[in-house]
DNA sequence: CGCCTTTGTCCCATATTATCGAACAGATTG
DNA sequence: CAATCTGTTCGATAATATGGGACAAAGGCG
């Protein structure tokens, strides 16, 4: 039950927390991150000049900063993906279409993991929950994650499911693994899914999967605020969405397995 | 004159060694990275195993790959800087008005760091040269650059010129000091800087710096083919750059110091 | 103006721990 | 079916990250 929480490189965990770390602050010096991880100032001073000198930390005045390397290797391992390479204009143009935020969104490690999201912002109120939501969260949390979690071979779900206790985000999340799994039929059948406000309350939103007879390549998604979602819901939002999907798998059908 | 180049902690230079050669595979195994870095087989699986467990890798079939995490940690600390949040959307406008490839560039340790790429497409040509366009680079190299280091402290300009040893990129770039001097002059006269291909071979931008009394914050640049940006400079794109900066600037200040 | 705190930085002995060679198992290929 | 590939595991050794303490400098406060 438990998974091998052992890592084997201690540093470098402890590289990753200072990391962390300096994500939440913003900016810090070593002193602030020693306390507040509870490590010694000079063990924390080496990391810190470590990741300096190869260039992912940036200090201006004794004081750390995340750099921008980050970014760029972030980027350029998203721009090799194929499902990016095939679905980035789609996802944006479903974007003007709809109206609607919207996420190019992949399967990792059990998680949903945001690859892409747009920018297009409708009123002031959707901006905030926007820039709340998160770039990653389990699968059953969501709508993508969803999408994508009913198309993985049934050995997977199972093993994910497991894996995770199905906690709850909200008062909506899905915590039982029946209701779960006819959900996830459900979601194979009418070929998209739907978030009613389970990772974050009144964050609805719908999700169509990428998948081809081979495997699942992620998952598109259109969110909005609750009140003004639900009713689009039952208009054509769901289908603008599946079409999306099916024109990022065509794509990549088209373009050759490879 | 010869910088540290001593890394305190070896394992975390070593394994961000093992990120960038994976980087540039795209996707690998552990004895393929091992004989590339000529490291022993188990000690890369040991360092590939930890950043799995972290999550900034995805193994799958034995085969790892770099995860969306590097991502999200770059957007995150992309988020919060305030030159990206007060200039996104203008850089984002300009891509529009000016119909070419955008950026946004700061600087960091002495290179020219793109944190925002517009993603407008005027023809295939330009979008192959975009593609390869490096999101970091010495400053004296580009546009951006040049216009960021001019209106840096003077012990600051020096500091850079001096450590980097001006090499050229192609055949424009700017190798002489005393040239690299007398343009950033001109930079600061007329507000913005050329790049005529210094930095890849027909890449020709404009870029202009956005900066306040107490530093500068970046710069923004608008990049296109050779042929088509050369008579683009003679007309009103300069002017295009230089009001967008300011405008940037302008929200910078009006929404204080901070 | 000077004290006192707090910062970042440096040093070095010690023991933690990352390393690395070899061996194992599974898959793939000839 | 043998021969290579692969990824993985194990364990002893030596390398090395650690962390306590000391230093200088900057900042705050009386």
């Amino acid at each position: 039950m438990d998974e091998d929480l052992v890592v084997p490189i201690n540093s470098i965990k402890r590289s990753y927390a200072i990391v962390d770390e300096l994500r939440e602050r913003g900016r810090a010096g070593a002193t602030e991150l020693a306390d507040a991880l509870s490590l010694p100032k000079s063990t924390v001073h080496n990391h810190l000049r470590t990741l300096a000198t190869l260039g992912y930390l940036v200090e201006e005045e004794g004081s750390y900063r995340l750099g921008a390397q980050y970014l760029h290797v972030g980027q350029e391992s998203r721009n090799t993906r194929t499902v990016f390479q095939h679905g980035r204009d789609t996802v944006e143009s479903l974007a003007e279409k709809s109206g609607r935020y919207c996420q190019l969104v992949i399967e990792e490690n059990g998680d949903a993991a945001v690859i892409q999201s747009t920018q297009w912002v409708p009123d002031e109120g959707t901006r905030a929950t926007q820039q709340a939501y998160p770039m990653r969260a389990p699968l059953y949390t969501n709508a993508p994650g969803k999408a994508i979690l009913a198309h993985l071979p049934p050995e997977r779900i199972t093993q994910i499911v497991e894996r995770q206790d199905l906690t709850a985000r909200t008062e909506l999340t899905v915590t039982d693994e029946d209701d779960l799994r006819s959900e996830m039929a459900t979601i194979r059948d009418q070929g998209y899914a739907i978030d009613r406000g389970e990772l974050i309350s009144g964050m609805v939103g719908v999700a169509a999967p990428i998948v081809t007879e081979k495997c699942v390549y992620g998952a598109v998604a259109a969110y909005g605020a609750g009140n003004e979602m639900r009713e689009a819901l039952d208009e054509s939002l769901p289908d603008l969405i599946t079409e999306s999907a099916d024109d990022i798998r065509a794509d990549i059908v088209f373009a050759g397995p490879e």
